[in-house]
DNA sequence: CTGTATTTCTTAACGTGTTAATTAGAACTC
DNA sequence: GAGTTCTAATTAACACGTTAAGAAATACAG
């Protein structure tokens, strides 16, 4: 079975081949060390987390055509469209087809939507105080400023 | 269909509610916004980026129980249990039983699939040191001690 | 030593991520 | 204005995330 050649790790000169200084899997790790905590409001009100996102959106923002909730939502057009229909179903939010242009869809948050947004968002502030509390406002800041610019980070041409 | 009455994000005392000063939602898109260059690499090879991980962390250590693999590479074990069959029949990995534990998975990293670990890492170090350019350096290495840090924190008991 | 609890892995069920193909409507071209 | 091109949304197909339940082996209590 060849179980004693020399590990591949000694061969390569170890870039970011440690799996403890690789980007992507450190910002894995932290988003689920903080989705952890949200979990389980969320799963508390039978939402999950990509559905939260969206009615949030709309929260913030009522009438509004489903390629702008996607983008603010970053949720990709497929998935939102089975997202839509789940949150339809629960009336949580409407749809209208756009009457100007008939390809766009326009989303409405209801009143239920509105209402879980109310019962939701204090419990979620909570957790969120939380975090700030512990790892520092300040920090937290900076944080999210860094990590806008990562996101912002556009190929050198 | 009720399209003007105050939005809610007027009415709430909007704390993180505004999607851009989201915790989860910055880390996701940091994320997303680094995948997106290693994506290319990791398709051209015909592997997932979930299949990469595993892979990886059996290229940095070899004869490795399943469970081992789970967490080092952040995956939970439903989703091993699929990636491992599929690798397993491409012939990148092999798996045995543990004689000594029977319930125990051994992995290990077949030639194969070092093979391929040694045609995607040039490429995907060479899309790291880019970031690593354009990001800076010193600033990446603190992001990542920072995001450690931030996966490490507990709750307060 | 036997019955119970725990651990490891697997399966199931559902929702989402991702890419590609498709449909319908709008915009543009000549 | 018919034909082409573009855009918005949907569908399809496959893989993974997540939670819960199940199966098999080990550990443990008495």
């Amino acid at each position: 079975m060849d179980l004693k050649r020399p590990m591949l790790g000694e061969l390569l000169d170890a870039q970011p081949l440690s799996t403890r200084r690789s980007l992507p899997m450190a910002l894995l790790r932290a988003r689920e060390a903080v989705m952890v905590r949200f979990r389980p409001i969320l799963a508390a009100h039978d939402v999950t987390e990509q559905q939260w996102r969206v009615i949030r959106v709309l929260g913030e923002e009522s009438p509004l055509d489903a390629t702008t909730v996607a983008e603010r939502s970053s949720i990709l057009t497929p998935s939102l469209t089975r997202i839509i229909r789940t949150l339809e179903e629960r009336r949580l939010i409407g749809r209208t087809r756009d009457l100007a242009d008939g390809r766009r869809l326009v989303l409405t948050i209801t009143r239920a939507g509105e209402a879980l947004i109310r019962e939701v968002v204090p419990k979620a502030n909570v957790v969120y105080s939380a975090i700030e509390a512990e790892f520092g406002a300040k920090r937290l800041q900076a944080l999210l400023d860094t990590l806008d610019e990562l996101a912002r980070l556009k190929p050198k041409l």
